[in-house]
DNA sequence: CCCAGTACTTGACACCTGCCTAATTTATCC
DNA sequence: GGATAAATTAGGCAGGTGTCAAGTACTGGG
């Protein structure tokens, strides 16, 4: 079966995927990756091309299927009568969802911090899109209560909000909010944007 | 006059924070940055020892003084009466003092990404202190109406919230959020989170 | 069964990295 | 002004990087 090959494929792109995340894409070793999986270093470039390509392979295998449930997600809930409660559950599946791949989470994190080709991809193909919905969302939602901001700038925040856990990750693993507290730590921050966002209440 | 060696070292210093922040810890060539400076390579292991050396030299150059003095501002406000004002000016003033050196805010929001050496340097020397005195002002105003979040997840929420005008800031550029609306952004931000960390108004 | 085509490996090239040792220039002090 | 110490440079080492070219092993289709 001709599956051996895209099996090994896959393989990478996981593997791939988890090390960007880890290390960064410069610390990132193509060598070291391919080391690990016991196969030779020239099989990457074989199957993808550049380290960039791998980058953007991984990407849009790890990423892909869970950005467009989340689009879709958005898409829906876009001139919804509740606004509070559609947002809310909005942001919590974002969380929900990056949790299941923090390695994506990481990484857009890490993109958006410096312009360059990444972010550029990451903005054209994912972020974009996210945005251009969820800022439509909001703009709808100023009607209702919702704190007067420029419906981009309201974006920005609930995006920085939602991607915060894993952004500043490490540091509260050092303050002892560990594994268990992301959920306290993600909750409280539902509510406090929400609340942020919404001072009327509604 | 001696001073000529400690301009270069200065000299080397501020350029070297602003490579760091700039390129990331591993991608930041220290040959290209004295390439820049169009002295030899060797004299920053001369002056600093290792690239980690410099990296904590260029930290403490840049940021000792304005961490001292947002320190010392944070710590006079614990136990204030007007909680939620000396949270405001807290906040701005974090910011302010942030903007103005933005090559370390960079770096710190880099480093707390991933644990490793430099965010146990940098949370021993300046985040730990911070995050001390801020969860004990933050303890103290639960009883004025503050949400009822543990201190160091409150805390967690208010550095979040002060460093991510500078975590995003590539992606609030493609946004169309440029240099101005950094303002606006931030603005809005001090506000969304006294509102959400404080719902029922002071 | 055998032959194309794909998967995969070997080996090497050019370059860059941080770091170390030794030499040389420059400044400081008596 | 000459000795002493510091600042600065020259050069190189071992190891790592991404990438390219050519070879081998394996697979599926006729």
């Amino acid at each position: 079966m001709g599956s051996t090959a895209e099996a090994t494929r896959v393989e990478i792109l996981d593997a791939a995927l988890e090390a960007f995340s880890e290390a960064g894409f410069e610390a990132m070793s193509v060598r070291e990756l391919t080391r690990r999986l016991g196969v030779s270093h020239n099989l990457v470039h074989h199957h993808f091309g550049s380290k960039e390509d791998l980058w953007r392979a991984a990407l849009d295998h790890g990423a892909g299927p869970t950005a467009n449930e989340l689009l879709e997600l958005l898409g829906q809930s876009v001139g919804s009568p509740d606004s509070k409660r559609i947002l809310r559950t909005g942001m919590e599946s974002g969380i929900e969802l990056l949790r299941r791949r923090p390695a994506v989470a990481r990484i857009v994190v890490d993109e958006s911090a410096r312009p360059g080709p990444r972010l550029d991809y990451l903005y054209e193909r994912y972020l974009g899109p996210m945005v251009e919905t969820l800022s439509r969302f909001l703009a709808n939602s100023q009607l209702e209560g919702f704190r007067d901001v420029e419906p981009r700038v309201a974006t920005l925040y609930v995006l920085s909000s939602v991607s915060a856990p894993f952004a500043h990750a490490a540091l509260a693993e050092k303050l002892g909010l560990g594994r268990r507290s992301h959920d306290v730590y993600t909750e409280g921050l539902v509510d406090l944007v929400l609340d942020g966002l919404m001072p009327s209440g509604k």
